[in-house]
RNA sequence: GCCCGGAUGGCGAAAUUGGUAGACGCAAGGGACUUAAAAUCCCUCGGUAGAAAUACUGUGCCGGUUCGACUCCGGCUCCGGGCACCA
């Protein structure tokens, strides 16, 4: 054994032995319990983040530990590699996105092999590749047989100087970021999958899967399930509108209805007033991203006629609003200002009537001259028959109402909407439809597939250049032979990360999509991956696999059985972005201090969840950590002669207290691994292992194998975080075997059984002493030996004990 | 705007089921070793008062429940993430 820790030389070594052996290979086995441990993959956007370190150094130490549990572990890595920054790196530096992205590819490969990550390189995949993107064009195909994909209009966001379509990140206050035009919005044709048929599949199996309440919470109000009625309004001249509300019970309060500008009826009004028109034409120039729709100022225009209220009679008026959108709904609704925010604010900008129909079941006042009041904790007023009764009653007596008079039926609405899956963009994966004068879209025959993007091509940034290359588009019709042109637009990046997952357990598989190794290796046991992937991506991946199910390619329900959403990685209270400047590149750390430090450090700042603060002088912390663990092991070597012999039957105090902070250790350690993931306080538990084998400097034979028993199971505990070293160390301990087949450390129970222990005295809630009592102290001695304490009599001074506390094992708490 | 989180010493954090607030580490200060520096080792380290023992106080803010609250409840403030064409 070196006498000093060499990193560099170690873990090349290692890196050297675990790709030599094929160590991370791995085949189906039905004797072993599966264990698939999935990252999710990166961008190859140029080189390693700390993002991408802190996420794959979590996966990688759980694979590592699943292993130690004995179980067949699958832990593979690919690319996600279709996207816009290749598109844009393009114009930046006049290279072609597919050069660009296989680049970067080699370059994050090898930095991912320097972490000592244990990867089964056998099965990478990048999405931009023909052999990866034909599956999925293929399964596109068989949903458009099965109608789950299909075309209709949406809006997009418009340049009209480049004429082109824009991202919602190209679009800056509004203009576009290369020429700062202002941008509008267009209808296009464009290709949607059903996911809203999944809807309550969705919802329901949020309920089986080990996630994170939050994750879950936010995917649930993502679906947004909603009970509500369409209720049908006539208009006198014109066809009847349509609404959709939740709250039907404030019927009686609605004073005016709000149309979309889109809507029909307001594109029938604009024929003949131009202010109309000129107002549909102003909304036209509005961002599509739900938050800019949102904060927009509310504006709205009448439309000079009225619709009719089935429940009252009443006439009320009918205004276009910026706020409601034709994809929502019915693209219509009712207004009632005194009981919906949005409502409320137009109403008192267009001086509105708001009429209070419902009041709080709890008799508190209101002021609607402040605020709307919106729940559903209600009671009905002003309304008629509804009048006393509460929400439930009152949406009931009321729909019933409106069912039986016909003008309307209870429906199940879901914000969800369906997936926008067209990109008018080049660095995608081609959507595989032909279009056809006479036959409309056809789908391309599986047998023609894959429709391979050309990546021999000049890019300059204004729209995507398959757009107006004849030999890419030019093609005949599958179906009656004429000449046709292919579909341009590509598919959402999305759609590659939706099923990688189980494409990973099909590695070389070329005639179909999945084979039956999918289901030995799927569904995911440990997904993990940032929290900024909590809903789309996530819910997609969800949809997908239900997609995948129902075609019979895998037989489960939902893909990834638990999920573990890493936090951010911040600089100085801010997330590391280029933008900012405030990255810290992992390869200067890296070859500096080595990989097992930048592991080290970076699980031992925060627990996975929470944000991580980086500091450059933790970092050397962790290194300081690693050579005392190198110096105290290689002091221990150079004297240890016996092998681990523990007659724990005849151990004095100093052994028996050695021993039972090892198996203490072992029993938090594998807590915190396993159950809690919190990595930090199990490294936390290490070093204090440390500490404390450190001053225990007994060179007694018995003390020298307990010695090498605590450095051997810090060594296995440490294993899975800092792999190389302990690589190592378990070798210079004498031990011929291979750490990574090695069994987690088992707990021994005997040795954490202790004669006397440390109880807590509390006088009214405040600690005022400890005492040292025998372990099996009953309840009454417990108490006496509380009330004899010196300090605690103090602090009673003579007056009467109220109540006893005790918490065994404990506390006691004197209540005076 | 809507949805979801977070806030504990100078800093990252710990306290797992309502039961000792600050484990572990970083930084800082003091000391040992050294011709010197680096490295290493030892000590101190929330605030106030005190020589000390110790006392009081302290987990973003205001209030509540409880013998006992960082933890539970109600109301705020600030910060972060997502919002459907960034991945």
């Amino acid at each position: 054994m070196d006498q000093q820790y060499d990193p560099q030389k170690l873990e090349a070594q290692a890196q050297q032995f675990w790709a030599e052996s094929g160590s991370f290979e791995v085949v189906e086995d039905p004797q072993k319990e599966s264990y698939y441990c999935l990252s999710m993959f990166p961008y190859p956007s140029g080189k390693l983040h700390m993002g991408h370190v802190r996420n794959y150094t979590i996966g990688d130490v759980i694979s590592r530990f699943q292993r130690m549990l004995g179980k067949n572990v699958m832990q593979p890595m690919g690319w996600d590699a279709f996207g816009m920054p290749a598109e844009n790196a393009a114009i930046k530096n006049n290279v072609p996105p597919a050069k660009w992205t296989y680049e970067n590819i080699d370059y994050m490969r090898d930095q991912l092999k320097s972490l000592g990550f244990g990867y089964d390189w056998k099965r990478e995949l990048a999405t931009c590749k023909p052999e990866y993107y034909r599956w999925e064009q293929w399964f596109f195909t068989r949903l458009m047989e099965r109608g789950i994909a299909y075309k209709k209009t949406a809006p997009v966001n418009w340049c009209p100087l480049d004429q082109t379509v824009l991202a919602n990140e190209q679009v800056i206050e509004g203009c576009c970021w290369r020429c700062d035009t202002p941008v509008e919005r267009r209808e296009i044709a464009q290709w949607f999958l059903k996911i809203t048929d999944y809807a309550e599949q969705l919802l329901a199996d949020l309920d089986t899967v080990e996630w994170p309440e939050q994750v879950k919470t936010m995917q649930r109000n993502w679906i947004g399930r909603s009970e509500g009625m369409e209720v049908e309004f006539e208009v006198p001249d014109h066809e009847s509108l349509t609404i959709y509300t939740t709250r039907p019970d404030t019927l009686f309060g609605a004073t005016f209805m709000a149309i979309a500008a889109e809507h029909p009826l307001a594109l029938e009004a604009a024929k003949n007033n131009a202010a109309i028109a000129k107002f549909i034409e102003d909304c036209k120039k509005t961002n599509t991203a739900e938050a800019a729709l949102e904060k927009m100022e509310k504006l709205g225009i009448s439309l000079g006629i009225n619709a009719i209220n089935p429940v009252n009679g009443e006439e009320i008026p009918v205004w276009i609003a910026n706020f409601v959108l034709m994809g929502y709904g019915t693209g219509a609704i009712m207004s009632v200002p005194a009981h919906d925010q949005r409502d409320w604010e137009f109403a008192r900008k267009y001086g509105i009537e708001i009429r209070q129909v419902v009041a709080p079941a709890d008799g508190s006042a209101i002021d609607l001259e402040v605020a709307s009041f919106v729940t559903k904790d209600s009671v009905c007023c002003n309304s008629g028959e509804l009048d006393g009764l509460d929400f439930e009653s009152a949406f009931n007596t009321i729909a019933d109402k409106i069912e039986q008079q016909s003008k309307g039926v209870r429906q199940v609405n879901y914000r969800l909407r369906d997936w926008g899956v067209s990109r008018q963009r080049y660095w995608g994966a081609p959507i595989p439809v032909i279009n056809c004068a006479d036959c409309g879209t056809v789908a391309v025959p599986a047998q023609d597939l894959p429709v391979v993007l050309p990546e021999d091509i000049e890019f300059d940034g204004i729209g995507s250049p398959i757009k107006s290359m004849d030999s890419f588009i030019k093609t005949s019709c599958p179906s009656c032979g004429k000449d046709a042109e292919r579909e341009t637009d590509t598919f959402d990046t999305f759609m590659e990360s939706s099923w990688y997952y189980a494409r990973f357990a099909c590695p070389g598989q070329d005639t179909a999509m999945l084979d039956q190794r999918a289901d030995y290796w799927t569904p995911v046991d440990h997904y993990i991956g940032g929290i900024e992937h909590a809903i789309l991506h996530l819910l997609y991946a969800r949809f997908y696999h239900k997609l995948l199910r129902d075609e019979g390619l895998v037989h489960s329900d939902e893909p990834f059985k638990s999920l573990l959403t890493q936090g951010m990685v911040l600089k100085d209270g801010s997330k590391m972005s280029k933008s900012k400047g405030n990255t810290v590149d992992p390869q200067q750390l890296i070859d500096r201090f080595g990989a097992d430090t930048v592991r080290l450090f970076i699980m031992f700042a925060s627990p996975p969840e929470q944000s991580l603060d980086w500091s450059d002088a933790g970092v050397e912390g962790a290194h300081r950590f690693l050579k005392r663990l190198w110096k105290a092991i290689y002091q221990h070597i150079a004297s240890f002669t016996s092998g681990v012999n523990t007659d724990t039957a005849t151990l004095n105090e100093a052994q028996k207290a050695m021993r039972l902070k090892l198996h203490e250790t072992i029993k938090k350690v594998s807590d915190d691994y396993s159950r809690r993931l919190t990595f930090n306080t199990a490294i936390a538990a290490n070093m204090e292992l440390l500490n404390s084998v450190s001053k225990f400097d007994d060179e007694s034979p018995t003390g020298q194998s307990i010695r090498q028993d605590t450095f051997e199971n810090m060594v296995l505990m440490l294993s899975p975080i800092i792999p190389h070293l302990c690589h190592q160390l378990w070798r210079d301990l004498g031990r011929d075997s291979l750490i990574l087949d090695q069994a987690w450390p088992q707990v021994d129970e005997a040795a954490l059984v202790q004669e006397t222990i440390e109880m807590v005295v509390q006088v009214n809630g405040k600690l005022r002493a400890k005492m040292q009592i025998s372990a099996g102290a009953d309840k009454a001695s417990c108490e006496a030996m509380a009330l004899d304490n010196e300090q605690v009599q103090r602090f009673i001074d003579g007056q009467p004990v109220k109540k006893i506390i005790l918490v065994p094992g404990k506390l006691v708490n004197i209540v005076i």
